[in-house]
DNA sequence: CTGAAAGCGCTTACAG
DNA sequence: CTGAAAGCGCTTACAG
């Protein structure tokens, strides 16, 4: 049982593809004639006529689909943000195929090839550790890319992000301003320049306020093996004589593992250690562990990604280049430090 | 600039494009020249030239494309059923296009809509409440569609899911075993199948195990309050004179919720009160909170709903219809019960 | 060993 | 007011 053809409307209401095609799509509607228009409509009910949008797209040379390419869809942050684009896509006419890197710069060029050969519109990329030349190549084909969340320091495509170094300065002050005076800090040892920037904050914030930046509070943590890592690192940040009295974890994977060390030491938060955090976590609302969190505008950039690529694609103006979305610090409230 | 085509490649090389697609494909290889296809090779190369699917597609009629439709892929169950699809279907050369629900027929039924104008091959449908019809359309339609976790009395197509009834009834008599005596549940107030079979076990194992089911000890949740209507409940459960000493959340979701109360109310768990829920969490897990957990063949439901599908579409036999893949009873630590 | 041509299912400029 | 025909970019049966 084939599917009904334009063809089959056309012969069955007795009339050409030509005026089936207009009448469906409301074109001329002035000049054809109304009873035709009204049979054709009738015709192309009965046989449950639906257009092949893949016929469409060859004749138009576009799929109205977008590839959205994160991390891993089953963690918490990347599913959020599928779930924005999907939506906003969506209201845009626009479908959403999707893949997950693993973080692994291979994996991502193999995906990049597979939805550039189906011939997606456009692609919304949180790239990865090595990844530059798999998507400076889809620049240069002049396929439509714009980057979420990470970025690379030069590349052609459009950067929806948010203000890593700066959100992290001002948070880390806050902390200072609130009488903290021994921060450490937990981060990747990594490549990612939007994880740096979150240490750098941090550093600047230390110095800014005249205190000195000193290598033993900077722990960096194996992406392979968190769990081992974070407890010795937690276990030395406290048991040095000059014990930390607070903590900034530059991811929230960090923070979990980190938090329930915390907990099985028996530490309490936020009086013995404060908890500073990159994103929210259910866990700790849950359990009302008071962490201040950075809380980034996932909405807005996920909802910026999806406008900017559909304008780039589009061929409308496009008035910016990158979008800087600013975070919010959210205080857990036993901090009890005003925003 | 326009995307190279089959015509460039065979205009450059001087051959027709039948030989540059057959080249391409390695078709009648054995006798074609070997220099001519060595030299449309090479000009394929410099050109960057790729078959264009979509051209592809409407001359074969599919898309190697699989809609999923989930109830809301930023939650977890879901988000971590998409990773194992897309995985999937990759392996065997499909990609796939997402779409949330949200619980809404309506909203399912255009998404359904949607991707079925996109010319998707098949469908992965979580099912949602009301949703019978828009399902039986495309089934009528002749569209491969296979349900996965949820599912309706009567419907043509494969399901693919766990025992829902069985294991609920095993997991209860478990607790009966180890000595609970009066155990309680939370579960929504639904039409849904899969959730009404984990009560239905419920009851059964009480009856089989010779105690009466006690209407005060089943609470029907809305799913627009959850949180105060759990709170309400727990609350009920613990102070009737009868109190509860254990309770069976139909979903983790509901858990969740319930926990959080628990811990605040100081209830010892599993001393005081025994929890068993369906699913696993992050939660329980980081805190250490003894609970007794269903755990669904995620993997292997998932896994075999994509096999299943290609199957469908590739017309391939059938040797099954239905799948029912079994859950197992994880124990948390301090309840030491034995599986 | 190679190519002209039909056809997949649409859209649309053009002619009448 | 309506239709024949070209074309989007492929594949492939057929002829030579």
């Amino acid at each position: 049982m084939k599917k009904t053809s334009i063809k089959d409307v056309a012969l069955k209401a007795g009339v050409s593809t030509t005026l089936v095609s207009y009448v469906l799509n409301n074109r001329h509607t002035e000049r054809i004639n109304k009873e035709t228009a009204a049979k054709i409509r009738q015709v192309a009910e009965e046989l449950n006529y639906h257009p092949s949008k893949l016929a469409q797209n060859l004749k138009f040379g576009r799929t109205n689909t977008l590839a959205l390419l994160v991390t891993d869809v089953s963690d918490p942050f990347p599913s959020r943000i599928t779930r924005i684009i999907e939506e906003e896509a969506g209201k845009r006419g626009y479908v959403v195929t999707i893949g997950s890197s693993d973080e692994r710069p291979e994996k991502l060029k193999q995906l990049i090839e597979t939805f550039r050969d189906h011939q997606v519109d456009g692609f919304i990329i949180v790239p990865v550790q090595g990844s530059e030349d798999s998507i400076q190549e889809l620049i240069r084909e002049q396929i439509p890319v714009v980057l979420i969340d990470r970025y690379f320091k030069e590349t052609n495509a459009p950067i929806l992000t948010t203000n890593h170094y700066g959100v992290s300065f001002k948070a880390v002050e806050q902390l200072l301003k609130r009488g903290r005076k021994n921060i450490g800090i937990l981060t990747y040892k990594t490549e990612l320049i939007h994880l740096n920037e979150r240490l750098e904050g941090y550093k600047a914030a230390l110095q800014e306020n005249g205190l000195s930046v000193l290598p033993q509070n900077i722990k960096y943590i194996t992406e392979s093996q968190i769990r081992e890592e974070v407890n010795r690192a937690i276990e030395e940040l406290l048991s040095e004589q000059d014990k930390v009295d607070s903590l900034f974890f530059t991811t929230n994977e960090l923070a979990v593992s980190g938090v329930k060390k915390l907990l099985e030491m028996g530490i309490r938060i936020p009086e013995e250690l404060a908890i500073l955090t990159f994103d929210e976590s259910e866990i700790f609302d849950i359990l009302n562990i008071p962490v201040t969190y950075i809380k980034q505008p996932l909405y807005e950039i996920s909802k910026g990604a999806t406008k900017t690529l559909i304008r780039i694609i589009e061929k409308e103006e496009l008035t910016y280049r990158n979008r800087i979305y600013n975070s919010k610090i959210i205080n857990g409230e036993s901090l009890q430090v005003r925003n």
